[in-house]
DNA sequence: AGTGAAACGACCGTAGA
DNA sequence: TCTACGGTCGTTTCACT
């Protein structure tokens, strides 16, 4: 049943919003410091941590700040193509410098967020690499000035 | 010295890469796992990690899926402005279904990235709170029809 | 799904190079 | 910035509910 919520993306319960809150402050925090705020005991978290990430709901990772590994550049790609979407899409997420690929409705067919170490790199990125996928018509780039809010707590605000 | 090399985004060493490597692939790894991997003591990797996450360069946290959670509708909304980017960077900033913000060079002067429950929240806070935002002149809105690729492994790859 | 308890392993502070 | 080490705390397993 909470399985079934879960899986399904339907009412997860308080708790486990409560444990993924946790995790998204601090990743690292102990099952046992987590169980003492959202009143359960350390195995009890500790189930319910596993089955939220086997069930693919959520991960703990590490996330790295590009900047500050010495990637300078960074934009958004909004790709316009020809025929099917699907493999400009496989194509481009291919391709190590694109972080981020997904398949729109609007003026663009796909967009997708480059990191680079240079002008030179992102030139060669885009001119030689994306817009010889065959499929690819036109690109744009937006290219990013300042990233002003990057969160990644989705559905627990 | 390699305090400086990681605050200013040059030259992280290969173990420190290998440490944010290990937790790219699973955020709860121990510090003595890691520690094997790359030939390390426990207290070093700790260290290592410590400093890492202190200068900004990595964080481990929880990523949930918006699907699994409910939220089944995400876009991307180009917005353009009048006057100064920043003062509308921040207004967007504030809104609980943005997750993501980007002051850009191109046909938009910023990118926000939205995640609603339903058509309707959506639409809500498209037309009405983002396109109210002093300074909002036009929003062009990107649903997404299907995430292809998200990574969050930058600079290791 | 949850608790409790005991053995084990991880984590943390500190000393020393 | 690393290793070594000891105390403390967290994790794991298992029996039980």
């Amino acid at each position: 049943m909470t399985r079934k919520q879960e899986r399904t993306g339907l009412n997860l319960d308080e708790v486990s919003k409560a444990i993924i809150e946790q995790l998204q402050q601090d990743g690292r925090r102990s099952y046992a410091a987590i169980g003492k705020v959202v009143g359960l005991s350390e195995a009890a978290v500790r189930q319910r941590v596993q089955r939220l990430v086997d069930s693919g709901v959520m991960q703990v990772v590490a996330v790295t700040d590009p900047l500050e590994l010495g990637f300078a550049r960074q934009a958004m790609v909004g790709v316009r193509c020809t025929g099917q979407l699907e493999p400009v899409a496989d194509a481009l997420a291919e391709l190590e410098e694109i972080d981020y690929v997904v398949i729109t409705a609007g003026s663009y067919d796909l967009l997708a967020e480059v990191v680079c170490e240079s002008d030179e790199a992102l030139l060669d990125l885009i001119s030689h690499r994306i817009r010889n996928i065959p499929g690819v018509v036109a690109t744009e780039t937006f290219m990013y000035l300042k990233l002003r809010k990057q969160t990644y707590s989705w559905g627990v605000r």
